[in-house]
DNA sequence: AAGTGGTCTAGACCACTTT
DNA sequence: AAGTGGTCTAGACCACTTC
């Protein structure tokens, strides 16, 4: 992919690589010159040669090639989860741009949940400990009182060869690696959730079933904490089945009992599907809560 | 509250008598700047001795005012739905402030899908007729093929008397008059949406069986087209119920089977909600999608 | 007082659409 | 060529948090 700067401007910036000094133009900056001094990445960029003031076919934003960058140090763990990053004036500095092109990509990367800006504070790294992010990814409420995480009961958890249409999910190979989880989530004494999980083998090594029982809390925060891997959004297919014998005996309900299964597919930086899960969810008292706008 | 007057523009001018300086919170004039070009809504302010830029209890910013005014020329039909409001340049012009500042209240609004931007054309009100909205509020996808819109089959349309649970959903009283309306979306041939809904009555005087029978298309553009009533967003509670003898017979499916029931109220300007609905899906073939970002 | 994000302005130029 | 939204910059001041 890539990227694909503007760039013309390579030529003038990166006369030296380590120092940051090189100022472009020299100083001589009147009111609209156009700036450039964008350390894009991989200085090849395909027409290395000339300027063509052309726009480029593969045009994108200043800001959006700072949104990159910014994602990639996000990625790389260079700022971890509830840290706070540089702020605005550091990374306009280190990016070589006006603190209004920094703002607006920090303004999308915080529409996107991936940090949060606190007033006089600083721009932090979201994480999965955070109540906010947490009910994000948990769409059941309780009929009556507030929403609350319930006890978690690992039934399983082992390696296994993905079958066919998990790899596909997942986008690797069938018969690749994967972790697979079971378990029951206890909400006020009631079994209420059972949840099939696949995990990409590659990402989760070492997770067993006496890490899951011992974490308190949601299992993306012990993800992100333990494995690197942050999920950064979800897609999901929604429908109503009938209990099946399993389902009905682990969830206290009469086989052919209707149930909400929730079929998930998770994804990390890059768009990279890392989970497969499917839930299903006993709705008596508790419903899904989904708000369209 | 206090705000931006609707406009009064001529306020501005200098020497006007009554016209304080007294910008509450929002100044930021450069540095040679003539007195205070923003309309401001008048004479509170608090201290009215010395200085004191004590920040007023209710301190809104100039971009969340100017929204406020665009928001209420969208609900006044100032501008309906598929026309073009004005340029930025002519809102900063007629609100006297910058266009930045329109941009960023135009931003929140094209957020909100209450307009969308097109560039070199201009910003346009958004309309139940385009099919990105449609979709917005049909989250039904079959397992096959590409989304669509299925025929409508109205059972029933009549007014009555608001029941309890209604009235309380739609913030009027019990006995108020509603419309209720009774329908089956039929899908690629299959019926696979019961739909029961309420309406405030007193918004959709002269909503007949007949009305809706004729309209192709969504129930939520004739809404928009003939009443004058927009539906921004909606809420909704999802649950997996067991189909009772009356779906199961609209329906075609056996009487217990799982179907999937989506209790919605949506809402127009101001969050007044005006909608309460009650769908019975078949998720056989079709599936709920909702993305968690 | 210092530092951070938040608001506001003014002006320049770019990209897209229409005339 | 003209008009519209989109990007980018530079600078000022405001509001919030912490020292």
């Amino acid at each position: 992919m890539s990227s694909l700067p503007t760039s013309l401007t390579g030529a003038a910036a990166p006369g030296a690589p380590e120092s940051g000094a090189a100022t472009p133009g020299a100083g001589a900056q009147p009111p609209s010159s156009p700036p450039a001094p964008v350390p894009q990445a991989a200085p090849q960029s395909g027409p290395a040669s000339g300027l063509q003031s052309v726009p480029s076919p593969t045009f994108s934003p200043l800001y959006q090639q700072i949104k990159a960058l910014i994602t990639r140090s996000l990625q790389s763990g260079e700022w971890k989860p509830g840290e706070m990053i540089p702020s605005e004036m550091e990374l306009a500095s280190r990016y070589k741009v006006s603190q209004g092109t920094v703002r607006k990509a920090i303004d999308e990367l915080a529409a996107e949940n991936l940090v949060a800006r606190r007033q006089g504070k600083g721009t932090f790294v979201t994480t999965h400990h955070e109540d906010v992010v947490k009910f994000r990814f948990l769409r059941l409420v309780p009929d009556e009182g507030e929403p609350h995480y319930g006890a978690s009961r690992v039934l399983e958890c082992k390696r296994l060869r993905a079958p066919a249409e998990i790899a596909r999910l997942l986008d690797i190979r069938t018969g690749d690696s994967v972790v697979q989880i079971r378990r029951v989530l206890n909400f006020s004494g009631e079994s209420t959730v059972l949840d099939e999980i696949w995990l990409l083998g590659a990402n989760f090594k070492g997770l067993t079933a006496e890490k899951l029982t011992e974490w308190k809390g949601p299992m993306y925060a012990l993800f992100e904490a333990e494995f690197g891997t942050r999920m950064i959004r979800a897609s999901e297919k929604i429908r109503a089945v009938p209990a099946d014998e399993t389902a009905a005996e682990l969830l206290s309900v009469p086989i052919g009992s209707p149930l909400l299964s929730v079929e998930r597919v998770s994804y990390t930086y890059g768009d990279r599907p890392v989970e497969v899960r499917r839930g299903l969810y006993v709705t008596a008292r508790h419903y899904y809560q989904n708000d369209l706008s």
